[in-house]
DNA sequence: TGTACATCAGTGAACGCGCGTTCACTGATGTAC
DNA sequence: TGTACATCAGTGAACGCGCGTTCACTGATGTAC
């Protein structure tokens, strides 16, 4: 049957993965589809034998982006690799997360455009939210925190949301002093609600 | 020398209030300037007697959009009718402001895409949100808080950071029932911290 | 194993549409006399 | 005070452009025999 399955399912991926990194750095329409598809090595028409609508993309974009955050929570060899909830608020507050938001979390990025959009890209979020609250829950319990876990839970939802917020300011803020202190200030309040 | 200079002003301060409030609801993306004009009841052409290209009209509709809130931790007739911070953050992350981003902050809808935007905007935004920062520093001393105004600062940045988050996230999230927990777990979290 | 055929991922020009902006025009109103 | 004129806010058709989507086509490759 023509080109392999496997084939295009490596094309679907890819187009995917790009979609998923070029969204998060110009936005929900900031990229055409035909720009995606030449930066996959592809031309326009072939896109509507991967996806019935742009917006069917972008929720799949949805969902594969916030892997990439989560993946830093949970993905580790052992249990001691994975990353201490500090180091974890460090890093997100971090002058490299906030310049390359491409690679960073999808959440900062677009929340206020994912709220604006149809019901598969929200219906994506969700779910990758979801997850990335129960990956934040596990962190503050590896950190042995006491509470249980209702408490626990509430807390991770209020770092995530800070995290979000902070970056999202520190990126929009046109001074560089200004970005850093709200990076810096965010992390040490994060560090000690985490810790608390 | 044709309509009057207040007549004119009027005019371009409606387009503005417009502007912002539309912007909020929709992105800044999300509405032209011809449906803007439609809708202060002018038509398209007009426009550029008052603005010499859309992006001055959206710089000066994020520093009015701005306004909207700071008037509502500022603007009161005496300091006992200023809200307390406890109340502001309760009226924050509430279903009323979650379900009208338009007349509601301006940072927590446009934030991201402020991010991705010209000289002009994030300098207008850079403003602002300065004047926030200040404005919720005062209200935090008005509670009569112990830090000196360094700590003040910093807890301000990150309140107002964790309010922008867990309100994005609100509106993002296709699960009504998810999106109330967002706000009460972090409302309650917020105010341990404004009250720490 | 070799050949003829069917499939369908990928091509690239074309489509209709909405956008920001331009432009020649209008007519109400402020100003000069 | 009354009149002629100049100004310019506002009009609405037109522009070029980029977008998402469609479509007739191609040709590499899997399948049937």
């Amino acid at each position: 049957m023509g080109r392999s399955q496997a084939a295009k399912a490596e094309t679907h991926d890819r187009i995917v993965q790009i979609a998923s990194e070029r969204l998060r750095a110009n936005g929900l329409d900031g990229v055409s589809v035909a720009d995606l598809m030449k930066e996959a090595g592809l031309t326009v028409g072939g896109f509507y034998k991967h996806f019935a609508t742009r917006e069917d993309l972008v929720a799949e974009a949805v969902t594969v982006g916030q892997g990439n955050w989560q993946k830093r929570i949970a993905n580790a060899a052992s249990e001691a690799d994975k990353p201490q909830i500090g180091e974890l608020i460090e890093r997100y507050l971090s002058p490299a997360h906030r310049d390359a938001p491409a690679g960073g979390c999808l959440a900062a990025a677009l929340a206020a455009e994912i709220a604006r959009s149809g019901v598969q890209t929200r219906a994506s979020f969700t779910e990758g939210l979801t997850k990335s609250f129960d990956l934040l829950v596990e962190r503050l319990q590896a950190a042995d925190m006491a509470g249980d876990d209702m408490a626990l839970r509430a807390r991770a939802i209020t770092i995530y949301s800070a995290l979000i917020g902070a970056i999202s300011l520190a990126r929009a803020v046109s001074d560089p002093a200004l970005s850093t202190e709200i990076m810096e200030s965010a992390a040490a309040q994060i560090k000690a609600l985490a810790a608390a």
